[in-house]
RNA sequence: GCCCCCAUCGUCUAGAGGCCUAGGACGCCACCCUUUCAAGGUGGAGAUCACCGGUUCGAAUCCGGUUGGGGGCGCCA
């Protein structure tokens, strides 16, 4: 797994991580992590810390690589950040130089744009014309007086270039169909499709799993490893995940941080599961797998070749179950990032069975437990006298219900099931269908009309405090304010 | 413009010639349960398997073409 640290982790570098895990672990080989940090411009160690850590919160784990953002690498073949790796690329630039399968190229960008607008506007492919491939000492010599720097580029061998994928099978590609292509800049940083066939030779990598927006790229690197005498790896192309639109997913029109998930509360478990039947699937029923048991059942073979709409809902659908397969002391702690500090251990303990249904994100529960965090003033804030009202009843008869269940209340143990009895003969002596009659107690202590089940909450929050709500709707009922 | 890849309900998918009058899940609708909302249960709508040819006794499954979609063609990765 190679990604480079230009943002945080997306959604398609964790999935392509993901299928590479597990295909690792599946046929019982070495995973490792390579952090493509050639661009320096736009690599940072603030992206390659939020790569790690979120690949570390997914449950993946790698054999060889950094395994912390700063931190040491295992392994043998390191330096595993390509950074550190300039000079084995130099040397291999250099070999290609030697053996006239690279050459000088003194174009500049500017010009290069030129031919490339060019070509565009008579539709023709955007190739290098191969103006430097013929160049003499004098020309040279002339480019370098006038202050240029040459890149190399590698001279593509027209040839058909054929391939054995593991998910696509045949793959034919017609090699005098590429221009020469830059493989070290003119600053003399070595480019992408360059240093990662270099890499992958000298870390013995012999399965290249990605997605298939590098298919095309594919017959570029085999031809760099016929030049530079290399073993050719097994390549694997995984299908893209797709916008809604079924556009390759981009931040622009999804979410792609893996991170931003992560903050909304999606568990990491749902997330793994969620994203490994994102193309692919073990041809059963079932939906609902570990890391360990997809790692047992996955089959790189059985991947699709077509792309996978992002579906939100069913991630939504997938966390929830998840929630509710979490031991309630499990939830509880998951849960403290997301609830007030406010809210004690003891009553976030006591609140867990009482949203654990209720909840598609950990996130959800910053808006279930408000009431208990928030002081009356503002949940008193959340609702007005019209709330309060049950359907067809009106302020005074709302007012006299309300009266009538908060002395029930008051005469009762304060325990969900003493308060639920004594709630319930109230409204049957106050001719009241229970569900109206609790309305306006809901509204009046947690402040909302949809909540946590009743008798649990008001045992949370505590007698006098609940009682004290109920006497402020009394007021508000009484002043006849109608809002 | 050129090259490559792909194509089953809205979405994720099962399906590797007869088991398919195409199965499951999400979402949607209805009902049940129910103190609200969920969760759960039951049922339902939803796919002429992109289209057209061909092979075959028989095709969603094999072959060809068409159409549509996607990706690539950077001194980004």
């Amino acid at each position: 797994m190679a990604p480079s640290p230009t943002g945080p982790l997306h959604i398609g570098t964790a999935r392509t991580s993901l299928y590479n895990y597990l295909f690792a672990r599946h046929v019982g080989g070495t995973y490792v992590l390579r952090i493509e940090d050639t661009d320096l411009a736009r690599s940072t160690a603030e992206f390659e810390r939020d790569i790690l850590d979120n690949l570390h919160w997914l449950g993946i784990t790698w054999d060889e690589g950094p395994q912390h953002a700063g931190g040491d690498d295992i392994g043998p073949f390191g330096p595993y950040r390509q950074s550190l790796r300039m000079d084995r690329y130099a040397r291999e630039a250099d070999r290609l130089l030697q053996s006239g399968a690279a050459y000088h190229c003194w174009c500049t960008p500017e010009e290069l744009d030129v031919v490339r607008k060019a070509q565009e506007a008579s539709k023709q492919a955007p190739r290098y014309n191969g103006r430097c491939l013929n160049l003499t000492d004098a020309d040279r010599e002339q480019f370098a007086t006038e202050g240029r720097r040459p890149a190399v580029r590698f001279r593509v061998p027209a040839e058909t270039i054929r391939f054995d994928d593991l998910i696509r099978g045949e793959v034919e590609f017609d090699n005098g169909l590429l221009g020469d292509f830059v493989i070290v800049r003119a600053d003399g940083v070595p480019l992408y499709h360059f240093v990662v066939v270099i890499d992958d030779e000298q870390m013995g990598i012999s399965h290249v799993i990605r997605g298939e927006d590098h298919l095309s790229n594919t017959p570029k690197h085999i031809a760099l490893i016929r030049a530079l005498g290399y073993a050719e790896p097994v390549f694997g192309h995984i299908p893209l995940i797709l916008n809604p639109d079924r556009s390759k997913m981009s931040k622009r029109k999804s979410q792609t941080a893996i991170t931003a998930y992560r903050e909304q509360g999606y568990l990491p478990e749902a997330m793994v599961n969620f994203l490994a039947f994102l193309g692919w699937s073990p041809g059963t029923e079932e939906e609902i797998f570990s890391l360990d048991e997809l790692a047992t059942r996955f089959e790189i073979g059985e991947v699709h070749k077509a792309g996978a709409v992002f579906d939100q809902d069913r991630l939504d659908y997938l966390n929830g179950v998840y929630i509710r397969a979490l031991p309630d002391a499990e939830l509880a702690a998951r849960l403290r990032p997301f609830v007030p500090a406010a809210v004690s251990e003891e009553t976030l303990a006591g609140v867990v069975p009482l949203v654990k249904e209720r909840m598609v994100r950990l996130t959800d529960a910053t808006e279930l437990t408000g009431f208990l965090a928030e002081p009356d003033a503002v949940v008193a804030g959340w609702w007005t006298v019209a709330d309060l009202l049950p359907k067809g009843k009106t302020a005074d008869e709302t007012g006299l219900a309300l009266a009538a269940a908060r002395d029930a209340l008051a005469g009762a143990d304060w325990s969900p099931e003493a308060l639920e009895a004594a709630g319930r003969a109230a409204a049957e002596s106050h001719g009241w269908k229970a569900g109206d009659f609790f309305r306006p107690i809901r509204i009046a202590v947690t402040g909302k009309p949809v909540s946590p089940p009743l008798f649990g909450s008001l045992v949370l929050l505590g007698r006098e405090p609940s009682l004290g709500r109920l006497d402020g709707a009394l007021d508000r009922l009484r002043s006849g304010a109608v809002a």
